[in-house]
DNA sequence: TAATCTGTTGCAAACGTTTGCCGAATGGAG
DNA sequence: CTCCATTCGGCAAACGTTTGCAACAGATTA
């Protein structure tokens, strides 16, 4: 049916082995052979069989990405950088969801782990442990979480939510509520963690409200316990949250940001196109699939296991105004350029 | 290294023939021997390599998914969906992105062809021959798109388009704009016919504007053009464009809907995050996702190449209003009521 | 009792490659 | 002219499976 080596053989004249090597190690056959070669393999159509070659090299060329939720807008941008970083070095991913559900995301690695080079983990749910264990089985890059000793790329989340309790602080809120993500989450726990800390040191009071799904009716949800706290900013887990509550907000005429102001995680599309403007931490997601694309495909050379934290920015938009306690008469941009430290 | 079925055997003291069988043919193996293997199998972790597998069978219990733009927030969900469903049946799908590039859309099913049993090619931008081409050397289902002899799942944009039409007519608009999508895309052809004829048999004007990228900002940059050609109403390729034009439009102080109607095409996520609510045609993306992996599973099957149409749905929101020759007094409400035949 | 059937297993070839090894041919050095 | 090194290409084994065929045992039938 499909052409093989053996028909690109017959077809010049040479041995299949020749043939093998004009493609995988074209030095060591002569130039004439070789364009001999190219030539009928290009007439007949000839391409190598990865399957068959994988098979007997050890390597597929291929790779695998495993998400929480591919329709989760935060992950496309870094699938489709990975995809395209993967590809422009000759490698093809397998692309997985497992719906959050930490069951789901072992089996797939083990499934998937036969057919390819390494799996990039993004945002897994299961436990240390359970990572560690598969990391045994298959190479693996961790992103978006933290683990002694395993390759991981992860966004400086810690430091976005500083900057953006910073700027809180700076523009008089004391007051802040933060909205928090799933469990199980490194992400929430590491923006948990810094916004507390840079609560406290700026004097202001941190309210945690949470668990919750990183979906847009979470956050419009949570807008009623969000005004009970009495608070007068907030810090979502992410900007789907954070618009949800923006928009329910609204729908109770409570004023954004004169009345209350939100923060966002991830800077996705959407949050330039809603009215206010969200104002947010961009996490360089792209960046990011590239990053652990490259970290997966060097793994192989040497052992070392890098860990790299990528910069977040704190974009300032409109949902971010003046607090109870601001510099009286000043305005957003006033008191936002003092929050930048 | 790994564990193969060599393994297992010499553990179990049976051939390598009675393993395979064991996991690909049980029947014929003796229920003691069976479980035997079985748990061999499983305390050694045992797990067949595909990849040997397909190499005999010629089945790799993978499909290509190759999509325009994986973070055009149109593809996520059908992604999603595809990948689930084609999990589910025991299968892994490789993503990739063409970047609306057609030279990549074709080396791209090349590439992989040899490493999938088929392939969804989802709003491809080629030439109808070059598919019909590719369509000979892997089985192909094309989404998005319809050409004869060519299993295909498409959405009912022409059913939508005339839907959207009817209900801006039946507001009272008598002018309206099409504001088209990219070169090459069926689907744009598709909405911008059933618009024309639609707007014809209602007795009304449609002046068609572009093409333009299927992104926001292309929407946004429109808005003076629209205003210039006096239409009281906008369709939209898709809602990326619609909400992007609805800002813009709010920029320069044009109320919508009172000024101007905006309807779009797809339902994404954001459009029912933006104020104005958007009113768009909801196309069941996850729906096509799921249909175009069993048609592809199918087609080895039988021969028979189906075409299947899904339907859309008009999802009337904030951003349609009465215009200029609406009944006195009507509301939007009542006024939509009469679109819907 | 012989012949036939059924159920279970082993044997070996095959899938499309890569690669270590060996021999042939060539060319330069001595 | 001989020897050695180098370059090139063929041979065959290997990768981890599946599967048609044959062998065998025991059960059933005539």
């Amino acid at each position: 049916m499909a052409v093989t080596i053996r028909d690109v053989a017959k077809a010049s004249g040479v041995h299949i082995s020749t043939v093998s090597r004009t493609f995988s190690a074209p030095h060591l056959v002569n130039p004439e052979t070789r364009t001999r070669v190219l030539a009928t393999a290009e007439e007949l159509g000839y391409r190598p069989n990865r399957a068959a070659r994988a098979l007997i090299t050890g390597r597929t060329h291929n790779i695998g990405l495993i998400v929480a939720d591919i329709a989760n807008p935060f992950f496309p941008p870094m699938i489709k950088a990975a995809e395209t970083h993967a590809r422009r070095r000759d490698y093809h991913v397998f692309v997985a969801d497992t719906d959050e559900d930490p069951v789901v995301e072992t089996d797939l690695v083990r499934a998937l782990a036969k057919q390819v080079d390494g799996i990039l983990l993004c945002s897994p749910r299961m436990s240390d442990d359970q990572i560690e264990q598969l990391r045994r089985e298959v190479p693996l890059v961790v992103v978006n979480r933290l683990i002694d000793g395993l390759p991981a790329v992860v966004m400086d989340v810690g430091a976005g939510a500083r900057s953006a309790v910073r700027h809180l602080v700076g523009l008089g809120h004391r007051h802040l509520v933060y909205l928090s993500g799933p469990r199980g989450s490194w992400t929430n726990r590491e923006i948990r963690k810094a916004a507390g800390a840079a609560a406290r040191s700026g004097g202001a009071e941190l309210t945690v409200l949470g668990p919750h799904q990183p979906i847009s009716s979470a956050g419009a949800d949570a807008a009623e316990t969000v005004l009970a706290t009495g608070a007068t900013a907030v810090l979502a887990y992410n900007d789907l949250m954070a618009v949800g509550l923006l928009q329910s907000l609204q729908d109770r005429g409570v004023a954004v940001p004169e009345r209350v102001s939100v923060v966002g995680f991830d800077d996705i599309a959407t949050s330039a196109l809603v009215r206010p403007t969200l104002t947010t931490v961009a996490n360089p997601t792209a960046a990011a699939g590239r990053a652990a694309v490259d970290m997966l495909l060097q793994q192989g050379d040497d052992g070392a296991t890098g860990q790299v934290s990528l910069r977040t920015d704190l974009v300032i938009r409109n949902s971010t105004g003046p607090g109870p306690y601001a510099p009286a008469g000043a305005t957003t941009a006033e008191v936002a350029a003092y929050a930048k430290e």
